[in-house]
DNA sequence: TAGGGTTGAGGAAACGTTTCCTGACGAGTG
DNA sequence: CACTCGTCAGGAAACGTTTCCTCAACCCTA
């Protein structure tokens, strides 16, 4: 920069004021841009961020269950593409669910002073969302409740998804209905399986598992559901891996064009099985999107208090949770 | 950290000795410490980078297809896990193939001086790409060859994978084989391709279908080659969209059970669609894996002739590759 | 024509660190 | 005992910017 003023014959300042577009003598301008052109000038984002009043830092952190799980990465993609039009840039972790990992992340976020952050928390209640909160980082809880009050939160209608699902279950005439969810400790979990017990009412405790966390322990599950002597005529399995892992039992047990069978959140490939698999949806790309745009309005001074936003499910009928119970 | 070294009564340097962990008088040191985390001090990534000799950030900057894509995304995890050990972390971002993307992404990613890159290269040969070669910056290529001659590659074997798979077509009877890939601009389309014509030799123009760059192109594609009057026998399809298109392309058709099919590059439930996909799967989290560690061999000073590592496919056996072909 | 007000560019301080250099102190040696 | 050498902590400069403040030049008005 020093040898750009020097090359156009301006002082430090001007140099930064016009890179910074603010408005000069154009002949001036023209003779920096020139010599910035000349030497591959680039301005340096520590120095700026360092120097700058607002300490912006035009980044944003991103803390995931996990990067590579479709759900975290449609979301991730949101949150860029909203981000791209502001010049944002976003650094992204995987927290694995460990709260260890996901207080670490947002260590080192806050180290590198984010402008704000998006996360996915993991719920243990987390000293380093509080502090961060604190300090005055814009934080947007997304996907689950919030650990910490006073944040932001978009999420979706989990319970409503799942009670409704069951509720139609319950008009194709299923009264003895399956429920298969990920750990308790997970807010989505609890909140869908409220849904469950709220349409469902009170069921045989051995159809209600929960805790259930890989596909390979859903498969277990069902497989042992039904094979005990009463077994429930539908299923409604709580998370993507568990529905996947339970269409495998169902296959297994040569079931799956006899239980009705109902996942939530759609993955890809849904409708090439065989029955082709009714969902509930939520969107992960909506729930970045506003995410993102929730965060962006607290980042141009937005105020006022948390906002918290639930975005509906969308129930896709294709056809495995068409199947009525037998005898119907 | 002024307020620290305040409160231990030393002076400024000391207080960043002991951050950084250069050995002190153990009394002081433990001033400092106890200073410090009174005073909730955290230091600041941005100074620190600005002045160390070495001006790193501990930041790599990752330019992949889509973020959101499963390849990119389990690539995307791999260099995260690797980086984190190192307590580096990821800068992301999405090129969408265009070369205008990547270019603006690399620009940004290079003002913020992070200390590597690991790119997915569209192709299109890149200023910025060899600007920041030329700057120093340690760069891995990985998916792709390198536009920029001298940059270190890590690529799977999409030649030697597709043929392969078309000699094993061959030996089950097949002598009338489709072959589908996407856009020619992609270094692995023409890998492949080229893997199919080392294989398969000459065929009918009709049954080579490239630069298709959707499941839905693919579809049509697919229905078009087998609607004409003499068609294939198997088809391989070169990625894994455009599989899954083909797949349902063959299903309308109801020659799900009668072409032999095999795609490149596994993807979930591939395995649990009649007849299960047969494919020639990639690595996508040891591509990351390799690319991050090459990375990393480069940040330590490593200095050598660009390496260019391939890794190998393999042929996952699943049933819809091993039908005959009819008459067989 | 002189004086006050306005505009706009340059100089220097400041952001929070690291690193160089100086100086004090203690130990070892002649 | 005096001198030199080595060790270690503190002070200040420097990293590359932005921002505050000063000051020169210009225009307008009395």
């Amino acid at each position: 920069m020093k040898d750009v003023a020097a090359l156009a014959g301006v002082g430090l300042a001007t140099v930064s004021r016009v890179i910074n577009g603010v408005p000069v003598d154009p002949h001036l301008t023209g003779r920096v841009l020139d010599a910035a052109r000349q030497l591959g000038y680039r301005k340096d984002t520590a120095a700026t961020s360092l120097r700058r009043a607002d300490r912006r830092t035009n980044t944003i952190g991103l803390v995931l269950q996990d990067v590579a799980n479709p759900f975290s990465s449609a979301l991730h993609r949101a949150v860029e593409d909203v981000g791209v039009q502001r010049g944002l840039l976003v650094l992204a972790g995987s927290s694995d669910e460990e709260p260890d990992r996901e207080r670490e992340l947002l260590g080192v976020l806050r180290t590198r002073r984010v402008d704000g952050l998006i996360v996915v928390p993991t719920g243990a209640s987390d000293g380093e969302l509080a502090a961060a909160h604190r300090d005055g980082t814009p934080i947007v809880c997304v996907d689950r409740a919030s650990p910490v009050p006073g944040l932001d939160t978009v999420t979706a209608d989990n319970r409503g998804g799942v009670a409704g699902a069951v509720r139609a279950l319950h008009d194709l005439g299923h009264r003895d209905i399956g429920f298969v969810a990920d750990h308790s400790s997970l807010w989505t979990a609890r909140e869908r399986h409220a849904g469950f017990v709220q349409a469902a009412g009170a069921t045989r405790p051995a159809w209600v598992r929960r805790d259930v966390h890989t596909a390979e322990a859903a498969r277990q599950a069902v497989t042992e559901m039904f094979a005990a002597a009463p077994a429930p005529t539908a299923l409604v399995t709580a998370q993507n891996w568990l529905t996947v892992g339970a269409r495998r039992a169902l296959v297994e047990l040569g079931l799956h064009r006899t239980v009705a069978h109902v996942g939530f959140d759609d993955f890809p490939l849904a409708d090439m099985l065989d029955p082709p698999v009714s969902v509930i949806a939520q969107d992960p790309a909506e729930l970045g999107r506003r995410a993102a745009l929730l965060l962006l309005s607290r980042l141009d001074g937005g105020t006022g208090p948390a906002a918290a936003v639930t975005l509906p499910t969308r129930y896709i009928a294709r056809g495995s949770g068409e199947i009525p119970p037998p005898g119907r």
